[in-house]
DNA sequence: GTCTATAGAGAGATAGAC
DNA sequence: GTCTATCTCTCTATAGAC
């Protein structure tokens, strides 16, 4: 008889599984400490394995770190696509699609980091995989660059599309992972979710203004109380 | 007689020159690769130095990188303090404080890269050496804090200064380290002096958005024409 | 699949000549 | 002050046993 196991009938493998802890530790590395600071030798003890197997699943360290960050950047895509694909205006659909990011990277801070990093070393070209990684968004962003500029329900101000991302995107990356420092005295935790709907509803007040859409036509336009 | 003598009576010392080379150079690569990642061996070569000569100058790695952050922290927080401690209205002082923050960074754009790995990094509690270069800027806000709530030029929403000032740097930063990655395809600079201008609009525009100061009070406002 | 053992390269730090 | 030469340590990657 097949008793007391405690997994049945394993959906994953072992190796599947070893795998995927493998890169669970290695995006916390990676994204806390950057690429070359982080020791496969640490990854592997957070994994509670030994280095060498490490090399059983990833070719090597840049093959790991890649993986990494497929893995960060594929999962947002997913969201990001949904939510800009669901019904209504392209307003409110561009307001899905900040939502999505804010739960996303609330939801996986490591991403915050990774990012920050990628964004520091961006000088000159960046390494074809990395480039994989971001081309997506950059479609993403031209598609909408046009419809807002049609829409009647906006009326940007010359703004264009990479800037108001680059707002959006920058002001969430450093909620996410450097307002830590700026409130060192407290236990201040932005991943909180009374904290993380506080920062959704401020940068989607932002997105608003900088697309000329401020008031009326915000879905649930909270009155701007205490 | 001391004839074709390129610098007849230098005020700097040979010593003091090549440590400022030494510095300048460090601020850059620390920059662009990050702390681990930078080999001495560069700075050096950058410098036209030997690797073993920076030694001389710094002790290590460590306090050479301490060097160039806490540089490039007092050059700001020298601004900052100019520009906030000037004439007018809170909001104004506050206004000229952001366009101090972004004229400082869009020219000396080491600083965005070298802020974001901080940022990436600040896991748990910083370094004494960092932590130092932070403290005042933390101080500045608590004192602004206070002011803004009291102002009868901004009614801020329940908005917290640390979420605006979080707002104003992230926004920035992606800016400056960021937009080329966004917009590779172009000869786009985010340093060029009408991109940073429109960049501190949009900043200044974001900022008192945040605070409630929308309309009027804005110093120039130009208004909001395509 | 995961391990032990080892090879090999690279970089920071130090000693001492000039 | 800046150099050459060397020491030492750490980390990646590989080979091969189990």
């Amino acid at each position: 008889m097949a008793a007391a196991q405690p997994r049945p009938a394993p959906r994953t493998s072992r190796a599947e599984r070893t795998r995927a802890a493998i890169l669970e530790q290695a995006e916390r590395l990676f994204a806390e400490r950057g690429f070359e600071a982080t020791r496969l030798e640490d990854v592997a003890g957070a994994v509670g394995i030994r280095r060498a197997s490490i090399v059983y699943h990833f070719k090597d360290k840049r093959e790991l770190y890649d993986a990494v960050l497929a893995d960060v950047m594929s999962g947002f895509r997913e969201r990001l696509e949904a939510a800009l694909a669901g019904a209504g205006t392209l307003l409110e659909r561009i307001e899905a699609g900040v939502g999505a990011w804010v739960d996303y990277v609330g939801g996986r801070p490591s991403m915050a980091r990774l990012l920050l990093r990628e964004i520091a070393g961006a000088t000159g070209e960046a390494s074809p995989a990395v480039l994989a990684q971001i081309e997506p968004f950059i479609e993403i962003v031209d598609r909408f660059r046009h419809g807002v500029r049609e829409d009647p329900l906006v009326h940007a101000r010359g703004q264009d599309a990479v800037h108001v991302a680059s707002a959006i995107v920058g002001t969430t990356l450093f909620f996410i992972a450097g307002m830590p420092i700026l409130v060192p005295d407290a236990r201040f935790d932005p991943l909180a979710p009374a904290q993380l709907a506080a920062h959704r509803e401020e940068v989607l007040r932002i997105t608003r203004h900088l697309l000329g859409a401020d008031e009326a036509h915000s879905g649930t336009a909270q009155g701007a109380s205490a």
